[in-house]
DNA sequence: AGGCGAAGTTGACTTGCATCAACATTCAGC
DNA sequence: GCTGAATGTTGATGCAAGTCAACTTCGCCT
């Protein structure tokens, strides 16, 4: 790995990992493709970019030139209403994609923040044009995972529209231990990588509710919470 | 036009209009195409589907087999959960698109009712998998739509998260009747074609907040409320 | 090691929306 | 045109979450 800065730009590692060696190839695109279509794949992928924890992966009306997959690290997005309040969108983490609001106006709708030190792969605009029934199923793939991010997001409306701030928190927790063991790590116990406050902006609610409502999960001894460091109980 | 039913399926008017001569044609999935990749496109669209009022067009696990571009009509989009509670996703209009959800899991996520009588075009999965640079723009117009869905949901998101009441029905009204008025309709008046519930299921609020906040619009002027008929103030 | 700012917790109080309930209006079907 | 069910309005009351504020803990920087 060669970190290089580039003339004004963020680091580009242009030291290449190809997806068919890369050992998230069972959580990113490449899921369930051939080896023949992941070789294709290899060469759309044209570089990594490292980003810095609390630094920007790209801004809400900058111009939409590539789609991110996370490599390591997680991410927030977060859009902005005129007046300045915020609303995170999501949390991203390795194998999940960032961009796809960029495609439909040529440039980013939201703000993509690093939460912790983390590294990208680039995927060119240019080469998702590119993408048709030659490329194997990667077309396929990639349909499917956009149209996954719809179905996310309608979730997470059910979540705002229609549940209470215990409910709101038990499904984040919930979600993110499910995504983290999918990658690995511990199903019963994790890191929050956010603030409450990031975490409230997420669920619709205020940091003290945050707060407030994992003091209550702990008192009901369903949780062991020690500031960002959560942990399910039995039970 | 000649609606026929099918053997035990809602009717498909099979007398084809194809999109190169039809009126949404600056609305729909044809905006912006050259007259080539429109006649292109003329060979995806199977056929139509008649939706009456309160019908379903597809429901929440159901096989994804097509997409669907309303006609004619207006839609409603929900998603439950479990417990079952629900939570109105979208309206869609003339020139909308249906059914992306199913794309992801092969089958459908949400509920799509008509809340009038409606017309849809058909465009089968197949043909959305031969989608590739070959179809001229047609691909990458795809993609900027589905692309745009996301940024719609994140709106929404906006929305629920972090407006109260009264801006998230100003911004329902606004977002309605810019909508129509891209339709030729009035950018002053509209004629809501949902009840206070689903309005309500769609803001996250309770209907008699939804009915009572319009009527809070209209005593102080902003706007003149007689049921479903909704008009703007001037000022 | 120590000091400072950011993040998190907790309490007291307020408020916006939900809930429950009564009533009005509209519309579909006979 | 009448009747009942669905939809919409309005009022009284309660409560979940927001607000404001004090304090604690953590992590970073010199």
């Amino acid at each position: 790995m060669t970190p290089c800065t580039e003339a004004g730009k963020l680091p580009l590692d242009h030291l290449k990992v190809a997806c068919s060696s890369c050992n998230l190839r069972e959580l990113c695109l490449p899921v369930g493709l051939t080896r023949e279509s992941l070789e294709r794949l290899d060469h759309l992928v044209a570089a990594r970019r490292t980003v810095g924890r609390g630094q920007t992966l790209f801004h809400a009306g900058e111009a939409f030139t590539s789609l991110f997959a996370v490599r390591t690290g997680v991410f927030k997005t977060c859009v902005s209403s005129e007046d300045g309040r915020d609303q995170v969108t999501g949390f991203q983490m390795a194998g999940e994609l960032l961009g796809l609001d960029g495609i439909g106006t040529d440039f980013h709708t939201c703000n993509a923040v690093a939460l912790e030190d983390s590294q990208v792969c680039i995927i060119p605009d240019s080469d998702v044009e590119k993408l048709s029934p030659e490329f194997g199923e990667l077309q396929h793939q990639f349909h499917k995972i956009v149209s996954r991010e719809i179905v996310r997001d309608h979730g997470v409306m059910l979540l705002l529209g229609s549940m209470q701030a215990e409910e709101r928190l038990a499904s984040f927790l919930l979600n993110l231990t499910q995504r983290l063991h999918a990658r690995g790590f511990s199903a019963s116990a994790l890191v929050l990588r956010m603030t409450r406050q990031e975490i409230g902006s997420y669920l619709g609610l205020k940091l003290e509710t945050v707060s407030r409502t994992f003091s209550k999960f702990q008192d009901e001894g369903m949780l062991e919470v020690k500031q960002r460091q959560t942990a399910f109980c039995s039970g």
